[in-house]
DNA sequence: AAACTAACGGACGCACCCGTCCGTTTCGCT
DNA sequence: AGCGAAACGGACGGGTGCGTCCGTTAGTTT
């Protein structure tokens, strides 16, 4: 009995977080990360006091709601580390992000301009970039990536690749597969 | 005398709408389009009913302002066509199209999500586009533009262009110089 | 210079969003 | 069942932006 603290989390608690979660997922995933705070919470069903005592800042929350995307992120990557073909591996991870980015309009804005409170979060972000770097020198010893490719370059692909805004989902997609065609087409190495 | 039917415009008026109109010019190049109505009135040193008299909506204030940078789009891209070399042509006009954007936060939203009512405006896109239709043509058969370029690439460009939000103007004109090469790269035709 | 009127701008109402307070409900434990 | 605490949510205050009203200012005309 005296070893437990305060392990006690009332049901409709744990119930609402989670509901909140999943309300934030959608949300964000439409509307990006200016869509309300109150939109969140009445798609939770919650009022938003409730919304902000589970999470008490938007960034929090986005934080929160995005750690499952995050660790996508790094699948992604590394599943491209893991190709025996570096310039496959970069390929599929530059389709792979601009389609997952593209899908939902919040975390574009979430990985690119990172929040400056989330500590987790950048430094799961800054691992990632890591790896990429890593796939990035394999593949460019493999002769297939251009040799003046920087990290930065990817920044900026992800960064043009949130400024497609097209209304419906379908389309946004579309033209995020033909922008991930053209940057990796841009990327190869060229036989001048 | 009874010719004129209502010439009389007041001084102070055609003095301020000028104002107006540059203020505008320089919020909106800043800040982009979301900028607030009242820091151009501000900057113009008018209040907000002056400025609505002039402008009865954000979107005629935004049209009349970037008159100067649709024009100079259609200078861009007339000077496109006037290239002995197409290829060249065509990247000429990518490049300074994207600096363009570059360089004027509001001017992209304004071309490429183009108002609903700004009649003239979008009457000029369209011919400026005709125009880049025009040049594509003639830089495929040069042989240097690949053949599956098609018109949307260059709005998937801009858009992707405008998504390039880097905080100095210094940093985000390099990113979009950056961009504008890799871009060119892409469509380049490949040796394959 | 006087008066007529166009133009001005401070102040207003409206809508949206954020984050918080506090009275009420409901869970969990005994 | 009853009680205490944790959790809830409606309502509130603060802030921002848009577009408008109306009393005041100042250009123009005779």
């Amino acid at each position: 009995m005296p070893g437990r603290l305060s392990q006690t989390v009332r049901s409709d608690a744990r119930y609402n977080r989670e509901h909140i979660l999943d309300a934030a997922r959608e949300v964000f995933a439409a509307d990006g990360l200016n869509a309300p705070m109150r939109e969140v919470a009445r798609r939770a069903g919650v009022g938003p006091a409730t919304l902000y005592r589970h999470f008490p800042t938007k960034e929090i929350l986005a934080t929160e709601a995005f750690a499952g995307q995050m660790r996508t992120c790094e699948t992604i990557v590394d599943d491209g580390l893991a190709n025996p073909d570096p310039w496959q591996g970069f390929c599929s991870v530059i389709e792979r992000i601009c389609e997952l980015h593209a899908r939902d309009r919040g975390f574009t804005a979430a990985f690119t301009s990172a929040f400056p409170h989330a500590v987790d979060f950048t430094e799961r972000r800054e691992r990632t970039l890591k790896s990429v770097a890593k796939l990035a020198r394999k593949a460019k010893r493999s002769g297939h990536l251009r040799q003046d490719f920087v990290l930065d370059d990817l920044i900026l692909v992800l960064m043009a690749n949130s400024g497609i805004h097209a209304s419906s989902p379908a389309t946004r997609a579309a033209a995020s597969r033909r922008f991930a065609e053209l940057v990796i087409r841009a990327f190869r190495t060229s036989p001048l």
